[in-house]
DNA sequence: CTGATTCTGTATCGATTATTCTAGAATAGG
DNA sequence: CCTATTCTAGAATAATCGATACAGAATCAG
């Protein structure tokens, strides 16, 4: 019993998602997010509760259907350093080099430290990040400079999306990706 | 004759800079921008027109006041690795450190490639940035590489000032930077 | 079919927004 | 002192915001 949803919550966390990484959350209204989905605010409110939770939605989708799939595409169970390149350079195809950058890195920066609605997913996407990274070093690498290195890697990868974000010239960032993960080869064991 | 302006219009900039870097644009009121500057709404539509053109003008002043000065300080007329590595490592101190973070970088990620009220001192700040790094990296290394190693060096600008906005944990950013410039150092002549 | 339940669509609300307007204050030149 | 000019302060305005209210539509259990 009880009327059925008209959308598919997918296709519309996947549509808000785009909205937000566009337009991040001030600048984007739920006018513009009801445009984007195709839904009425009514079906926006009783669904999501209020534009918060809608952004919390799309965070969450983000860091799972993007973020955590990319993960697993390249690193899988291997967690090695050719994987981890072929992540880095992936950056530069899809999704995120569609102008609109990674929701990670764009949130980081319109939320900054202060507690907001980004704050749980910042913390578990750079966390997830951070982690993925830290694998495949530790497996690949280890030794004292474990921490150098990934923070190094981390680095590299949100300077990349500020850049695509920013649509500067990215097209000597592939030779800088293969240049970075040169020098990690030569620490291999 | 005229009445004088009550404010000094450098401190304003210096406010009004401090609550964009904080806020961005889209989330800083006009209310917000009076408080932050002590001036009233009347005020600052007569001295800057719109709520934009207070924006270019801190933004303007932001390039002027701290991009381009710390170029000068650190590199001045030496234009050195062991300067632009100072730079660098300035950024973990003032101001960018103060969890504000950088305009140049924040705008960046705010308004991304489309034409907005930061697309001007967008392309002036990058500009200017890369300029500089490239002065040092063709006056020092040279060669064919140094599209490679200038795009590293932003790149790795970029992602200090989004780890510090972020609040992350920059502890290892320092032997990130050190680690950078010692294998620069590796390849003067 | 009936009733209970949840969703959709739209009208509407109060708050906030950027901006304009305006009256008065402050200065300099004559 | 007087007048022209520009600035300041804050009230007023229209538009937009997020959010709510509510009537009707859609479903299913019985």
């Amino acid at each position: 019993m009880t009327r059925p949803r008209s959308f598919d919550e997918t296709t519309v966390l996947h549509d808000a998602m785009d909205a937000f990484r566009r337009s991040g959350f001030a600048s984007v209204s739920i006018k513009d997010l009801g445009d984007a989905t195709g839904l009425t605010s009514g079906s926006i409110y009783n669904a999501f509760g209020d534009k918060e939770g809608l952004y919390r939605a799309a965070f969450g989708y983000y860091i799972d259907a993007v973020i955590r799939r990319r993960i697993e595409t390249y690193l899988g169970e291997a967690n090695d350093l050719d994987g981890l390149e072929q992540l880095f350079l992936s950056l530069l195809c899809a999704p995120e080099s569609d102008e609109h950058g990674c929701l990670l890195t764009n949130a980081a920066v319109e939320f900054g430290a202060q507690q907001s609605v980004a704050s749980e997913g910042l913390a578990e996407g750079f966390a997830m990040l951070e982690a993925a990274i830290r694998r495949v070093i530790e497996r690949q690498i280890g030794g004292g400079q474990v921490d150098l290195l990934v923070a190094k890697l981390l680095l590299l990868y949100q300077g990349i999306l500020v850049l695509i974000r920013a649509g500067r010239n990215v097209s000597a960032c592939p030779a800088v990706i293969r240049s970075e993960f040169e020098q990690l080869r030569k620490l291999l064991p």
